[in-house]
DNA sequence: ATTTACCCGAGTAAATCAGTAGGTTTCTGG
DNA sequence: CCAGAAACCTACTGATTTACTCGGGTAAAT
């Protein structure tokens, strides 16, 4: 379990799916826009996502993304290792006494306890729970009307990005302070 | 806040300068040789662990480095951004609506939020903490016999490694399984 | 004076991050 | 049926970070 911008990509993109999901599938376009990540990182993000079972994708115009499950059943601890692969390599694969012999590998059990209690306390947020926070700071889904030709119907080609994808102050990898 | 194998390497030597300060200063040397971390890195990390003063240095022959405080007072959150230096460049620097108009940087306040509930739990655990677990594991601390001459006394040159630093399944990076 | 140990900076191979580029399927509306 | 919308896939890339090594220092104790 390791934590880095990749999976705060991952649970901003998820929220902005659990928010507005509820009438119909979600293009990642539509995330791409909204979140500014590009296109192209968050098909990556989503294929480990679906190969995790916790999207499912319909293909096709009309298509996008939905939850494979209810959002209070997906946590962010789910999200994380989802994206993040953990790279299974345990140093002294499996054996035990891996070092010397007085002190026995105390780095793997050690970890192990702390990595637990990370995990016990990602799993404890769902993603539920970050939705309703989202709502409840006044953040308005809007109802997309009809879907279908509203769409279509618009005159841009390319929509006009305030920060352009390629924009060295495209997020990038970024921090919060503390 | 991020959680990377760095901060792991700088919570195991913690622990393990936890585990043995109570007789005098312990070198980096010792601790490279018991947690097979290259002395190098442990010189890097400790450096940054020195300037947050989490740990104090004392020079010469006999000497090594301490904890700067009680290892109760000590917490996983201290060491972790002690040697992760957060890099503090919040997108959208310091500005509000960064995006368009309609959703004004869900991501910032978001993943704040989040940030602070993991930094408030890393926070509730103690260096104290880990060190007893260990002890508790079972893990004894040999009494270093009046220390002075035993080393210097053994004809060893170079201690043997079991995995030598430059060998392929030195650590790296080695991430628990779940 | 010499050893011990911390201190510092530069450099480096490998991995990861964040994103591009360019294609292929699959489905839909017209 | 056909153009296009969308997911899907593979490969590549520059920048950064990781996990080191190397080579020299400086301070303190014997």
């Amino acid at each position: 379990m390791r934590l880095t911008t990749k999976g705060r990509f991952a649970v901003t993109a998820m929220i902005d799916l659990g928010l507005r999901q509820s009438n119909g599938p979600v293009t990642l376009a539509a995330i791409s826009q909204r979140q500014q990540i590009s296109l192209s990182y968050l098909e990556q993000l989503f294929g480990k996502l679906r190969r995790h079972e916790l999207v499912e994708s319909t293909r096709g115009p009309g298509g996008g993304y939905t939850l494979a499950r209810k959002a209070s059943e997906i946590t962010v601890a789910d999200i994380i290792v989802s994206v993040d692969e953990p790279i299974d390599a345990t140093q002294c694969a499996g054996k035990e006494n891996c070092m010397g012999e007085g002190t026995r590998c105390m780095t793997h059990d050690l970890w192990a306890s702390l990595n637990v209690r990370m995990v016990e306390f990602l799993d404890s947020v769902s993603l539920q729970k970050l939705v309703d926070e989202q709502l409840a700071k006044g953040l308005q889904v809007e109802d997309k009307p009809h879907v279908k030709r509203a769409i279509s119907a618009m005159p841009v080609a390319k929509p006009i990005r305030i920060n352009a994808p390629n924009s060295v102050f495209a997020l990038g990898n970024a921090f919060v302070k503390s």
